[in-house]
DNA sequence: AAGTATTCCTGGCCGC
DNA sequence: TGCGGCCAGGAATACT
């Protein structure tokens, strides 16, 4: 499933596929899902950047404000869901097109979670999750004093990392992940200072060494860059998916349970719950 | 207000 | 082989 990693590795894959192309065109055949896309039609693509899971096309008026229609800036959303990526032939899974003036990127979706709407720039009101989004796990916004505080009052951690709200773009892998490295049980309420701090590290070093190695690429396939390359990431999971094998820490088996709806992975001997 | 359940959606896998 | 049933899950929504 695409998290921050797999949403910045095709960030930067599109980039050259994209960037200063004008959208002549944008096909698809889900209008709840795929809102207002033609009203990107005729605008040049000046930016490509990324907010948590969303990537966000940057559209200049130009060619608009020449065919005599408002001329304001624009911005493409695009949330890969579940089984998002762009592709660069059609297949049986095309659900959006997008034309322009230099051959076609097709978006691919299997399972049809994702989501691809145009807005104005910065006017997310349809998109709560984007509207209230945390700082970027690798920038200087992070700030660890910030994310003490706000731990020291919060829930289970696990849902509350995946609100987006602390901190954007972890999702249930890199979740799993962060918890096992800073040996944090994912129902742990009100964390101290001293595990937030922990919690506060393990994300950062989670997410910049699984964008250095492009993403995890899970066995079925379903995250795959434009042209078919996998991620490598999956190779350094400790405890995502490796329900029953050995903790490399410790040796207990990896115990699978669900929480808040999601299958989460933890070591029961490491991450302990602690009661407070 | 925060926590929980439901919905969306379909490919892949399991068991019979 | 084929079929039904179930599972995966990010985010929005509807509840409690």
């Amino acid at each position: 499933m695409p998290e921050l990693p797999e949403v910045e590795t095709t960030r930067r894959k599109i980039e050259p596929l994209l960037l200063g192309r004008t959208l002549t065109r944008i096909e698809h055949d889900a209008p709840h899902k795929y809102t207002d896309t033609h009203k990107a039609e005729g605008r040049t693509v000046i930016g490509i950047g990324r907010r948590g899971k969303y990537l966000l096309l940057r559209l200049a008026a130009f060619e608009a404000a020449l065919a005599g229609e408002d001329p304001g800036d624009l911005e493409l959303l695009v949330h890969l869901g579940m089984t998002g990526g762009f592709r660069l032939e059609a297949g049986p899974h095309t659900r959006v097109t997008l034309h322009t003036d230099q051959g076609a990127v097709y978006f691919n979706d299997p399972r049809r979670f994702g989501k691809v709407a145009v807005v104005r720039p910065g006017e997310y009101a349809a998109f709560p999750t984007l509207d209230g989004m945390g700082p970027e796990p690798l920038s200087e916004d992070f700030g660890e004093a910030e994310f003490v505080k706000a731990a020291a009052s919060a829930g289970a951690v696990k849902p509350w990392l995946l609100s987006q709200k602390p901190v954007s773009g972890v999702g249930n892998i890199y979740a799993d992940e962060s918890l096992w490295l800073s040996r944090l049980h994912p129902a742990q309420k009100k964390l101290t200072a001293e595990e937030a701090s922990r919690l506060h590290a393990a994300i950062r070093e989670v997410m910049a060494a699984a964008v250095a190695a492009g993403g995890s690429t899970l066995g079925d396939g379903t995250y795959q860059q434009h042209d078919g390359e996998a991620g490598q990431f999956q190779v350094h999971h400790h405890a995502y998916a490796r329900t029953g094998e050995p903790c490399e820490r410790c040796g207990t088996p990896i115990e699978k349970i669900v929480l808040a709806q999601r299958g989460t992975h933890f070591c029961p001997h490491c991450q302990q719950l602690q009661p407070r």
